[in-house]
DNA sequence: ATATTTGGTCAACTATAATTTACTTATACA
DNA sequence: TGTATAAGTAAATTATAGTTGACCAAATAT
């Protein structure tokens, strides 16, 4: 596992995740990886989060495993409290009609 | 307005708009502008995209309006289909609470 | 000028994401 | 050990995104 022991620092511990390697290409899991990271990074629980944008546990939880059947607007609303944002990349070269990604997260 | 005339290339021309700043901070606006731009410049109607991708005409216009109400995983496979993806940023500056961003997307 | 195509909207219906509540599992700490 | 907190799961209900089909208005063709 890439979890490390929590550090306690106000009287409250929450397990510590990495944060993946951002330069890697996207994927859901990925962002997913990133947002746990980032909000067990900051200290905060699943509540915590919940509990500031309206978004219920179970969608929070989903978001943090990678479904991407969860809407864009919950999953940016939680990348924005947490300080986490999006870059476009556009690939230039050509589109060939049939290729297909090596990542089958669909 | 930032469109252009569309070039005639196989029988067909679209109207062509053109793909937004990259570097600039990312918005769900700027998203659907990229989505748009590069759609036009590969010469596809939404129904080309509608009937690849099998998303409905309406959904498809939803997130090329910058509607975050859609599901992210539409917008990640018409991203995917057209040669489009997301890098992830991290705001490593500290994290003030109640500070909130002023694109009002939300 | 007329016809065709494309983008865009709307209403009714269907599919499904999100919520609530409760329960379980796991981790940390007394 | 037991207790408290947190993560994760599940079922039932509610909310809402998505589809279908029709329609309209601009563009773009012939």
């Amino acid at each position: 596992m890439s979890d490390t022991l929590g550090k306690k620092t106000l009287g409250r511990v929450v397990k510590r995740t990495e944060m993946p390697e951002l330069s890697k290409p996207f994927s859901p899991v990925q962002l997913a990886k990133a947002i746990t990271a980032k909000r067990t990074g900051m200290k905060l629980t699943l509540m915590d989060v919940s509990h500031a944008l309206a978004i219920s546990k179970p969608t929070l939880i989903k978001i943090e495993k990678g479904d991407v059947t969860v809407q864009l607007h919950n999953v940016l609303k939680v990348m924005e409290y947490l300080g986490l944002s999006f870059s476009l990349v556009s690939d230039d070269i050509a589109h060939s009609n049939d290729e297909v990604s090596d990542e089958q997260w669909y």
